[in-house]
DNA sequence: TATTGTTATACTCTATAACTATA
DNA sequence: TATAGTTATAGAGTATAACAATA
Protein backbone atom coordinates (compact mmCIF):
# COMPACT_ATOMS: atom_id res chain seq x y z
CA UNK A 1 0.00 0.00 0.00
CA UNK A 2 0.90 3.48 -1.14
CA UNK A 3 2.14 6.23 1.64
CA UNK A 4 -0.84 8.65 2.15
CA UNK A 5 0.06 12.32 0.55
CA UNK A 6 -1.29 14.99 2.74
CA UNK A 7 -3.39 16.43 -0.08
CA UNK A 8 -5.62 13.48 -0.11
CA UNK A 9 -5.82 13.23 3.17
CA UNK A 10 -7.14 16.87 3.86
CA UNK A 11 -9.66 16.47 0.87
CA UNK A 12 -11.22 12.93 1.65
CA UNK A 13 -11.12 13.60 5.72
CA UNK A 14 -13.80 16.10 4.90
CA UNK A 15 -16.36 13.82 3.50
CA UNK A 16 -18.95 12.66 6.07
CA UNK A 17 -17.71 8.69 5.01
CA UNK A 18 -14.99 10.06 7.07
CA UNK A 19 -16.77 11.04 10.33
CA UNK A 20 -18.54 7.10 10.74
CA UNK A 21 -17.33 5.69 13.49
CA UNK A 22 -17.30 1.87 11.71
CA UNK A 23 -14.96 3.62 8.81
CA UNK A 24 -12.75 5.14 11.23
CA UNK A 25 -12.22 1.86 12.95
CA UNK A 26 -11.36 -0.26 9.51
CA UNK A 27 -8.50 2.57 8.86
CA UNK A 28 -7.61 1.71 12.47
CA UNK A 29 -7.42 -1.67 12.51
CA UNK A 30 -5.63 -1.85 9.06
CA UNK A 31 -2.87 0.09 10.68
CA UNK A 32 -3.12 -2.34 13.83
CA UNK A 33 -3.29 -5.34 12.24
CA UNK A 34 -0.05 -4.50 10.47
CA UNK A 35 1.90 -3.30 13.12
CA UNK A 36 0.91 -6.79 15.07
CA UNK A 37 1.71 -9.06 12.28
CA UNK A 38 4.85 -7.12 11.83
CA UNK A 39 5.69 -7.57 15.39
CA UNK A 40 4.64 -11.52 15.53
CA UNK A 41 6.25 -12.59 12.09
CA UNK A 42 9.55 -13.47 13.68
CA UNK A 43 7.52 -15.82 16.13
CA UNK A 44 6.07 -16.68 12.98
CA UNK A 45 2.70 -15.87 14.56
CA UNK A 46 -0.28 -14.04 13.23
CA UNK A 47 -3.19 -12.02 14.96
CA UNK A 48 -5.05 -14.71 15.26
CA UNK A 49 -3.42 -17.22 16.04
CA UNK A 50 -1.51 -15.16 19.11
CA UNK A 51 -5.08 -14.82 20.08
CA UNK A 52 -5.55 -18.25 20.64
CA UNK A 53 -2.15 -18.76 22.04
CA UNK A 54 -2.79 -15.96 24.46
CA UNK A 55 -5.94 -17.76 25.45
CA UNK A 56 -4.32 -21.45 25.63
CA UNK A 57 -1.65 -20.04 27.74
CA UNK A 58 -4.32 -18.02 30.19
CA UNK A 59 -5.81 -20.05 33.19
CA UNK A 60 -9.46 -20.07 31.28
CA UNK A 61 -9.05 -23.54 29.63
CA UNK A 62 -11.52 -22.72 26.37
CA UNK A 63 -12.68 -25.45 24.60
CA UNK A 64 -12.20 -25.25 20.93
CA UNK A 65 -16.52 -24.16 20.73
CA UNK A 66 -15.27 -21.19 23.33
CA UNK A 67 -12.04 -19.81 21.56
CA UNK A 68 -14.33 -19.56 18.15
CA UNK A 69 -17.14 -17.72 19.65
CA UNK A 70 -14.57 -14.66 21.81
CA UNK A 71 -12.71 -14.36 18.75
CA UNK A 72 -15.74 -14.01 16.41
CA UNK A 73 -14.40 -16.96 14.49
CA UNK A 74 -15.86 -19.88 12.97
CA UNK A 75 -15.55 -23.00 14.70
CA UNK A 76 -14.12 -24.65 11.35
CA UNK A 77 -11.44 -21.77 11.05
CA UNK A 78 -10.07 -23.08 15.11
CA UNK A 79 -9.29 -26.81 13.98
CA UNK A 80 -6.45 -24.97 11.39
CA UNK A 81 -5.71 -22.45 14.24
CA UNK A 82 -5.01 -25.17 16.61
CA UNK A 83 -3.99 -27.99 14.62
CA UNK A 84 -0.57 -25.40 13.69
CA UNK A 85 -0.23 -24.49 17.21
CA UNK A 86 -0.30 -27.91 18.30
CA UNK A 87 1.93 -29.62 15.37
CA UNK A 88 4.50 -27.23 16.37
CA UNK A 89 4.50 -28.09 20.43
CA UNK A 90 2.91 -25.27 21.49
CA UNK A 91 -0.69 -25.88 22.52
CA UNK A 92 -2.11 -29.71 23.53
CA UNK A 93 -5.70 -30.71 23.23
CA UNK A 94 -6.98 -32.16 26.53
CA UNK A 95 -10.16 -34.33 26.84
CA UNK A 96 -12.50 -32.67 28.88
CA UNK A 97 -13.47 -35.07 31.89
CA UNK A 98 -16.78 -33.57 31.76
CA UNK A 99 -17.92 -33.57 28.16
CA UNK A 100 -15.98 -36.07 25.91
CA UNK A 101 -16.91 -34.33 23.02
CA UNK A 102 -15.17 -31.24 23.40
CA UNK A 103 -11.30 -30.42 23.70
CA UNK A 104 -9.76 -28.21 26.22
CA UNK A 105 -6.55 -25.71 24.42
CA UNK A 106 -3.82 -25.56 26.95
CA UNK A 107 -0.50 -24.29 26.65
CA UNK A 108 3.04 -26.06 26.87
CA UNK A 109 5.52 -24.67 28.44
CA UNK A 110 7.19 -23.45 24.88
CA UNK A 111 4.01 -22.28 24.68
CA UNK A 112 4.02 -20.22 27.59
CA UNK A 113 7.66 -19.05 26.46
CA UNK A 114 6.71 -18.24 23.15
CA UNK A 115 3.45 -16.41 24.62
CA UNK A 116 5.34 -14.55 26.75
CA UNK A 117 7.68 -13.56 23.92
CA UNK A 118 4.68 -12.12 21.45
CA UNK A 119 2.63 -10.17 25.01
CA UNK A 120 5.89 -8.03 24.13
CA UNK A 121 5.48 -7.86 20.69
CA UNK A 122 2.06 -7.11 20.78
CA UNK A 123 3.00 -4.53 23.12
CA UNK A 124 5.74 -3.02 20.90
CA UNK A 125 3.12 -2.94 18.10
CA UNK A 126 0.17 -1.32 19.88
CA UNK A 127 2.53 1.32 20.56
CA UNK A 128 3.03 1.89 16.84
CA UNK A 129 -0.58 1.78 16.75
CA UNK A 130 -2.05 4.17 19.55
CA UNK A 131 1.57 6.73 19.44
CA UNK A 132 -1.21 9.35 18.36
CA UNK A 133 -2.79 8.68 22.31
CA UNK A 134 -1.44 9.36 26.09
CA UNK A 135 -2.04 6.94 28.61
CA UNK A 136 -4.76 8.25 29.74
CA UNK A 137 -6.41 8.36 26.48
CA UNK A 138 -5.62 4.76 25.74
CA UNK A 139 -7.39 3.42 28.81
CA UNK A 140 -10.74 5.19 27.52
CA UNK A 141 -10.53 4.03 23.90
CA UNK A 142 -10.13 0.90 25.35
CA UNK A 143 -12.84 1.10 27.73
CA UNK A 144 -15.32 2.30 25.11
CA UNK A 145 -14.31 -0.11 22.14
CA UNK A 146 -14.54 -3.31 25.31
CA UNK A 147 -17.97 -1.87 25.88
CA UNK A 148 -18.88 -1.98 22.60
CA UNK A 149 -17.39 -5.29 21.68
CA UNK A 150 -19.27 -6.92 24.75
CA UNK A 151 -22.67 -5.31 24.58
CA UNK A 152 -23.43 -5.55 21.14
CA UNK B 1 -21.56 -18.12 14.46
CA UNK B 2 -23.77 -19.35 18.11
CA UNK B 3 -25.00 -16.97 20.42
CA UNK B 4 -21.95 -16.30 23.69
CA UNK B 5 -22.99 -17.56 26.89
CA UNK B 6 -22.92 -14.91 29.98
CA UNK B 7 -20.22 -17.82 31.54
CA UNK B 8 -18.30 -17.75 28.84
CA UNK B 9 -18.09 -14.09 28.51
CA UNK B 10 -16.93 -13.45 31.98
CA UNK B 11 -14.12 -16.24 32.10
CA UNK B 12 -12.39 -15.32 29.19
CA UNK B 13 -13.39 -11.60 29.77
CA UNK B 14 -10.55 -11.63 32.32
CA UNK B 15 -7.92 -13.20 30.31
CA UNK B 16 -4.95 -10.41 29.66
CA UNK B 17 -5.81 -10.46 25.57
CA UNK B 18 -9.47 -8.96 26.62
CA UNK B 19 -7.87 -5.89 27.57
CA UNK B 20 -5.81 -5.53 24.37
CA UNK B 21 -6.82 -2.87 22.12
CA UNK B 22 -6.26 -4.60 19.31
CA UNK B 23 -8.72 -7.27 20.07
CA UNK B 24 -11.16 -5.20 21.19
CA UNK B 25 -11.36 -3.71 17.72
CA UNK B 26 -11.22 -7.04 15.83
CA UNK B 27 -14.54 -7.68 18.17
CA UNK B 28 -15.61 -4.39 17.96
CA UNK B 29 -15.31 -4.30 14.22
CA UNK B 30 -16.90 -7.87 13.73
CA UNK B 31 -19.82 -6.56 15.21
CA UNK B 32 -20.38 -3.26 13.05
CA UNK B 33 -19.66 -4.81 10.28
CA UNK B 34 -22.10 -7.39 10.53
CA UNK B 35 -24.67 -5.08 11.57
CA UNK B 36 -23.43 -2.73 8.52
CA UNK B 37 -23.57 -5.74 5.88
CA UNK B 38 -27.47 -6.73 7.38
CA UNK B 39 -28.81 -3.07 6.64
CA UNK B 40 -26.90 -2.71 3.27
CA UNK B 41 -28.23 -5.80 1.97
CA UNK B 42 -31.14 -5.09 1.01
CA UNK B 43 -29.43 -2.22 -1.72
CA UNK B 44 -27.22 -5.02 -3.10
CA UNK B 45 -23.92 -3.08 -1.00
CA UNK B 46 -21.64 -3.84 1.33
CA UNK B 47 -19.79 -1.94 3.56
CA UNK B 48 -16.68 -1.86 1.06
CA UNK B 49 -19.06 -0.50 -1.99
CA UNK B 50 -20.67 1.41 0.00
CA UNK B 51 -17.49 3.46 1.42
CA UNK B 52 -16.76 3.48 -2.61
CA UNK B 53 -20.12 4.80 -3.46
CA UNK B 54 -20.37 7.45 -0.76
CA UNK B 55 -16.49 8.64 -1.49
CA UNK B 56 -17.51 9.14 -5.25
CA UNK B 57 -20.78 10.61 -4.07
CA UNK B 58 -19.11 13.26 -1.96
CA UNK B 59 -17.55 16.66 -3.92
CA UNK B 60 -13.72 15.63 -3.53
CA UNK B 61 -13.85 13.84 -6.86
CA UNK B 62 -11.32 10.98 -5.87
CA UNK B 63 -9.14 8.49 -8.26
CA UNK B 64 -9.44 5.06 -7.63
CA UNK B 65 -5.35 5.34 -6.77
CA UNK B 66 -6.84 7.98 -4.04
CA UNK B 67 -10.00 5.44 -2.98
CA UNK B 68 -7.37 2.35 -2.55
CA UNK B 69 -5.24 4.39 -0.05
CA UNK B 70 -8.36 6.02 1.48
CA UNK B 71 -10.12 3.17 1.94
CA UNK B 72 -6.85 0.91 3.08
CA UNK B 73 -7.59 -1.56 0.20
CA UNK B 74 -5.54 -2.79 -2.81
CA UNK B 75 -5.90 -0.84 -6.17
CA UNK B 76 -6.61 -3.87 -7.99
CA UNK B 77 -9.52 -4.32 -5.93
CA UNK B 78 -10.78 -0.89 -6.39
CA UNK B 79 -10.91 -1.94 -9.73
CA UNK B 80 -13.66 -4.61 -9.24
CA UNK B 81 -15.49 -2.32 -6.57
CA UNK B 82 -15.88 0.27 -9.14
CA UNK B 83 -16.53 -1.91 -12.13
CA UNK B 84 -19.20 -3.12 -10.12
CA UNK B 85 -21.04 -0.20 -8.85
CA UNK B 86 -20.69 1.50 -12.78
CA UNK B 87 -22.30 -1.73 -14.41
CA UNK B 88 -24.94 -0.81 -12.08
CA UNK B 89 -25.02 2.53 -12.82
CA UNK B 90 -23.97 4.39 -9.71
CA UNK B 91 -21.12 5.70 -10.98
CA UNK B 92 -18.84 6.76 -13.74
CA UNK B 93 -15.05 6.72 -14.20
CA UNK B 94 -14.47 10.47 -15.67
CA UNK B 95 -11.02 11.19 -17.57
CA UNK B 96 -9.06 13.09 -15.44
CA UNK B 97 -8.45 16.42 -17.61
CA UNK B 98 -4.81 17.23 -15.52
CA UNK B 99 -3.42 13.42 -15.79
CA UNK B 100 -4.66 11.19 -18.83
CA UNK B 101 -4.06 7.77 -17.18
CA UNK B 102 -5.90 8.68 -13.72
CA UNK B 103 -9.66 8.35 -13.55
CA UNK B 104 -11.89 10.26 -11.49
CA UNK B 105 -15.27 8.14 -9.91
CA UNK B 106 -18.01 10.50 -9.95
CA UNK B 107 -21.48 9.55 -8.58
CA UNK B 108 -24.28 9.55 -11.05
CA UNK B 109 -27.89 11.12 -10.06
CA UNK B 110 -28.82 7.46 -9.38
CA UNK B 111 -26.06 6.78 -7.74
CA UNK B 112 -26.82 9.89 -5.46
CA UNK B 113 -29.97 8.36 -4.75
CA UNK B 114 -28.91 5.05 -3.54
CA UNK B 115 -26.09 6.64 -1.75
CA UNK B 116 -28.62 8.68 0.56
CA UNK B 117 -30.53 5.48 1.49
CA UNK B 118 -27.46 3.78 2.36
CA UNK B 119 -26.32 6.38 4.57
CA UNK B 120 -30.03 5.30 6.35
CA UNK B 121 -28.63 2.36 6.30
CA UNK B 122 -25.67 3.06 8.17
CA UNK B 123 -26.87 4.96 10.38
CA UNK B 124 -29.33 2.55 11.56
CA UNK B 125 -26.33 -0.55 11.86
CA UNK B 126 -24.18 2.45 14.07
CA UNK B 127 -27.11 2.51 16.66
CA UNK B 128 -27.06 -1.22 16.76
CA UNK B 129 -23.50 -1.25 17.22
CA UNK B 130 -22.98 1.65 19.52
CA UNK B 131 -26.16 0.95 21.74
CA UNK B 132 -23.80 0.63 24.77
CA UNK B 133 -22.91 4.71 24.51
CA UNK B 134 -24.69 7.63 24.54
CA UNK B 135 -24.17 10.81 22.67
CA UNK B 136 -20.64 12.02 24.25
CA UNK B 137 -19.46 8.70 24.66
CA UNK B 138 -20.01 8.46 20.60
CA UNK B 139 -18.21 11.57 20.29
CA UNK B 140 -15.01 10.29 22.01
CA UNK B 141 -14.90 7.54 20.55
CA UNK B 142 -14.85 8.39 17.06
CA UNK B 143 -12.61 11.34 18.24
CA UNK B 144 -10.06 9.15 19.16
CA UNK B 145 -10.70 6.65 16.48
CA UNK B 146 -9.80 9.12 14.12
CA UNK B 147 -6.94 10.47 15.95
CA UNK B 148 -5.42 6.55 15.40
CA UNK B 149 -6.95 6.26 12.29
CA UNK B 150 -5.39 9.19 10.69
CA UNK B 151 -1.98 9.41 12.80
CA UNK B 152 -0.39 6.22 12.17
C1' DT C 1 -32.51 -34.48 19.25
C1' DA C 2 -28.82 -31.33 19.98
C1' DT C 3 -23.90 -30.28 20.32
C1' DT C 4 -18.45 -30.67 19.68
C1' DG C 5 -15.08 -31.21 16.74
C1' DT C 6 -13.88 -32.31 12.08
C1' DT C 7 -13.63 -32.33 6.97
C1' DA C 8 -14.63 -30.71 2.52
C1' DT C 9 -15.89 -27.11 -0.13
C1' DA C 10 -16.91 -22.76 -1.97
C1' DC C 11 -16.87 -18.03 -1.70
C1' DT C 12 -14.86 -13.63 -0.43
C1' DC C 13 -11.01 -10.91 0.61
C1' DT C 14 -6.28 -9.51 -0.09
C1' DA C 15 -1.66 -9.27 -2.14
C1' DT C 16 1.59 -9.77 -6.04
C1' DA C 17 3.34 -9.45 -10.39
C1' DA C 18 3.02 -8.21 -15.14
C1' DC C 19 1.04 -5.41 -18.68
C1' DT C 20 -0.63 -0.68 -21.16
C1' DA C 21 -0.86 3.94 -21.44
C1' DT C 22 0.55 7.81 -19.96
C1' DA C 23 3.75 11.12 -17.27
C1' DT D 1 12.11 5.95 -15.07
C1' DA D 2 7.90 6.22 -12.50
C1' DT D 3 2.82 6.13 -11.98
C1' DA D 4 -2.57 4.94 -12.84
C1' DG D 5 -5.31 1.55 -14.03
C1' DT D 6 -6.01 -3.22 -15.41
C1' DT D 7 -5.72 -8.25 -15.46
C1' DA D 8 -4.61 -12.74 -13.81
C1' DT D 9 -3.64 -15.41 -10.21
C1' DA D 10 -2.59 -17.22 -5.87
C1' DG D 11 -3.06 -17.18 -1.09
C1' DA D 12 -5.56 -15.96 3.15
C1' DG D 13 -9.76 -15.45 5.42
C1' DT D 14 -14.64 -16.84 6.09
C1' DA D 15 -19.01 -19.42 5.80
C1' DT D 16 -21.81 -23.64 4.93
C1' DA D 17 -23.10 -28.21 5.00
C1' DA D 18 -22.39 -32.88 6.31
C1' DC D 19 -20.42 -36.42 9.30
C1' DA D 20 -18.88 -39.14 13.73
C1' DA D 21 -18.87 -39.22 18.55
C1' DT D 22 -21.10 -37.88 22.49
C1' DA D 23 -24.64 -35.56 25.33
Amino acid sequence: MAAETSALRHRLRSTDLATEIEFLMARARALGTTHANEQLASLKLKARSYAVLALACSQSRPSQRELAEFLSLDASQIVALVDDLERRGYVVREADVSDRRSNVIVGTSEGMALCQRAVSAVTVAENKSLKALDEAERDQLRDLLARVAFEG
